[in-house]
DNA sequence: ATTCTAAATTGTAATGATTACAAATAAATT
DNA sequence: AATTTATTTGTAATCATTACAATTTAGAAT
């Protein structure tokens, strides 16, 4: 599965690689860098940092993964699920949930007479989980 | 009108802060720190980058105004708007529009679970301008 | 109008995420 | 197995933003 993504990209298929990707599928928590580089090293102790960006940067121009960008966080987060979807980042434990709503707007080819390539948009508050605690 | 958002916010008033408003006020042009430092260096030729960062961190702890950031942009842009609103970033001339859009989903204070406070949206393509030039 | 105090300004130095670069290594093609 | 080309790696640079401490100023109190 992830060696089809790579070869259908034509990336050469690494440790480093596959394992960068393996986690950022795995767990749905649209990690940083550094949460990526933290988690990997305890597998390929000798990974560089720079390997990881690299990686971030060939899976996110071949459309494999998709950045993400949250006002008021200064690290770039990494989803893998592709497709047009919302988030939900949670002010208070810092997750970030995958929010599945189509909104009509959003199928829109043309908005105000600007053309549309692609829509980005999420939510703040505070978590299903969070709400919980008292 | 600058005085009164000031007074109102308790936050003292200071040829400096109102260039830093005014600008951002004035144009609609969503301007990063450094479009502002540049801009306002020609009138207050002594002011510190430091000052125009301090600013915007006071004025948008004060609610009047909002920092914006996009995927793939390195700089956050500042907005005078803020009422809840949407944008179009354009990926040609890189100017930021608003479009005043009402989405039902951005109306709820739930969504699957999660407790909302506040909606971040917009659209990146191709502007109405961008669009002309063959 | 002068004094006073907290807030604002300033310059410099630090921080921290990300990128540039060049050498070494490894994947995949022949 | 040899070759080619992408990938990995470490180090150093970049660039936006922040920390900090000294100086200055706005606005309140006198």
């Amino acid at each position: 599965m992830i060696t089809n993504k790579l070869n259908k990209a034509s990336l050469k298929q690494t440790v480093q690689r596959e394992e960068i990707l393996k986690y950022i599928l795995a767990g749905k928590i649209h990690p940083t860098a550094d949460m990526i580089y933290k988690n990997i090293v305890k597998i390929i102790p000798h990974i560089s940092r720079t390997t990881v960006y690299n990686n971030l940067k060939a899976l996110e121009k071949a459309n494999i993964i998709k950045a993400i960008t949250i006002t008021g966080e200064d690290e770039t987060r990494y989803d893998a699920v592709v497709e047009p979807h919302h988030h939900f980042v949670c002010e208070k434990c810092g997750k970030i949930y995958d929010i599945d709503i189509c909104c009509n707007n959003f199928l829109k080819k043309n908005i105000e007479g600007h053309s549309i390539n692609s829509v980005y948009a999420y939510f703040k508050g505070i978590c299903k989980e969070c709400t919980k605690d008292v």
